[in-house]
RNA sequence: GUCCCCAUCGUCUAGCCCGGUCCAGGACACCGGCCUUUCACGCCGGCAACACCGGUUCAAAUCCGGUUGGGGACGCCA
């Protein structure tokens, strides 16, 4: 309800804002962390601030360089570029030891040795007992050592209430009862989650943690561990999840979860950046925007407070939109690999130029783009034989002809030029021209769908033109 | 089971904090039409929502309470 004064907490601040993205390397950079990058990011470039990248590895089985690698090449293709990192939790050890003994040595942590197996029993046990499943603080008064399998838990007040005092969300609190004793170094010796975050956000300076509403109930205990530690908070702000068209947490069976999919699957990086900032923020009724204008424009009071679906028609939709926005020169070297994926002749830039030109107003993506451009790169395109059989057909021969003949004379080979071709050859012959561009088309691009005549004309050049023209002679004679 | 969050067209959302200007605006999708050498693009128009119940008030999408529904979290994962 006084969201505003929360919102402007941080701004009255004199530090600088620090923000960070955390990915654990487990696999790709799917979705909804992309979204949360992204706020992260452009919070940190409208407050000029800084925007560090962190490698969440202390999960030592599941962390693969694989996916390190998979989820930079996703930030730097959606343009997020980092001030500061990667760092990697694992080689920052001694700053979670540290840490810990400070905890350690005031009594807000313990050591504890009850074995995952046990652990596990007495959760369900609590479970079936209709009670919360949380610790039960077996080891809690014990006054155990460090040793071998003995892990260290956090003494989790157990009256009081925390509160959370969301930049999104607005307060929320937190009866500690509910809390438990949570793990902070496991037996292997390395930090959980809950605790290596705050050691790193405290050390990096990090103002502000911006991350998915899935955190919203680890925020209590991280908060607790601050204030064990006696360290300011940060602001924290909850971003809600990204959902799939059944209303449950977007997963693979929904679709392409991974970033790097829509780019194969011709998907522009601006379009990905539009379409994830408007899937949870909005600026009025603004549905376009780049980069550099949502840097300006980004706040975290228009970050809505509801999940939203992820919904691939609109991101298609604002694809389009760029793809038509954008000069046929900047879209040649990203098109490239999906001609080459296609198999196409190698061509000049300045020939895929005016190709691209054509085709802006009819792709949605870049994958159908590369199909519509067959007939531009192919020699001898094929004939769509539904298309041949109606409009490649015996009476064409004198249009044809005369085309050619007039084409054939032509300095020019120009849309304007080509127009009054055709004029001429349709007054001449009495035909409408409707009835000689279909069957042209067929003949120049091998279908009865494609960018206007004149243009495609233009771009394919006179030799190619009368090439196939003579070519579809030859069918239409031997019908 | 316990805790937490959320609730405006099918979807993304504006409006809600500061009640009247909202018989609720924009966008995607869908349906018509125009443009037109095909297909698109573009333009014009249409369909379509304040979850429910109660309260406060002269007045509620907006404030309060409850119900229902949905989501999330309860790990030596992050």
């Amino acid at each position: 309800m006084e969201r505003h004064c929360f919102v402007h907490q941080g701004e009255y601040s004199m530090d600088p804002v620090v923000t960070r993205f955390p990915p654990s390397p487990t696999g790709y950079l799917h979705i909804g962390g992309a979204r949360t990058a992204l706020f992260n990011w452009l919070f940190a470039r409208h407050h000029h601030g800084k925007f560090i990248l962190r490698i969440e590895d202390t999960d030592v089985a599941r962390s693969t360089d694989a996916s390190i690698k998979a989820i930079l090449d996703a930030m730097e293709w959606l343009g997020l570029y980092w001030d500061d990192g990667p760092y990697f939790q694992t080689k920052r050890l001694p700053f979670y030891q540290d840490y810990l003994q400070r905890l350690l040595d005031s009594g807000k942590a313990y050591y504890c040795n009850c074995t995952p197996e046990s652990l596990e029993r007495r959760r369900q046990a609590a479970l079936a007992a209709g009670k919360k499943p949380k610790y039960d603080g077996l080891c809690r008064d014990r006054g155990l050592g460090p040793g071998p399998d003995r892990v260290v838990r956090f003494r989790c007040p157990d009256v009081g209430t925390t509160v959370l005092n969301d930049l999104i969300k607005g307060p929320i609190f937190f009866d500690n009862a509910e809390l438990d004793d949570l793990v902070l170094q496991r037996s292997d010796g390395m930090p959980t989650y809950n605790f290596a975050v705050v050691v790193d956000d405290i050390t990096m300076n990090v103002t502000h943690v911006i991350r998915g509403d899935d955190h919203v109930n680890n925020t209590p205990r991280q908060i607790l561990i601050y204030q064990a530690l006696g360290t300011p908070l940060p602001q924290f702000g909850h971003v809600p999840m990204i959902l799939g068209e059944d209303r449950t947490r977007m997963s693979k069976r929904h679709g392409a979860t991974s970033v790097m999919a829509y780019k194969d699957m011709g998907f522009l990086p601006e379009a990905m950046v539009n379409y994830l900032v408007r899937l949870g923020w909005s600026y009025g009724d603004q549905e376009i925007f780049h980069l550099e204008e949502l840097v300006e424009k980004f706040s975290l009071e228009h970050v809505g407070k509801s999940a939203g679906v992820f919904n691939q028609e609109k991101l298609l939709w604002i694809n389009a939109h760029h793809i038509k926005e954008r000069s046929p020169e900047s879209l040649v070297p990203l098109l490239e690999p999906f001609l080459m994926e296609r198999g196409y002749p190698r061509k000049p830039a300045a020939y895929l130029s005016k190709a691209i030109r054509t085709l802006q107003a009819r792709a949605r993506t870049l994958v159908e783009m590369a199909d519509s451009m067959r007939f531009y790169m192919v020699e001898n395109m094929e004939y769509d034989s539904d298309a041949a059989k109606k409009f490649l057909v015996p009476t064409l021969r004198a249009p044809f002809q005369r085309l050619m003949e007039s084409m054939e004379r032509l300095e020019n080979f120009d849309e304007a030029s080509l127009e009054n071709v055709f004029s001429e050859v349709v007054a001449g012959l009495g035909m409408k021209l409707g009835k000689l561009a279909q069957p042209v088309r067929v003949a120049l691009t091998g279908g009865t769908v494609s960018p206007g005549l004149f243009e495609i004309m233009d771009v394919l050049g006179k030799q190619t033109v009368l090439k196939r023209l003579g070519r579809a002679l030859e069918y239409l004679n031997a019908v």
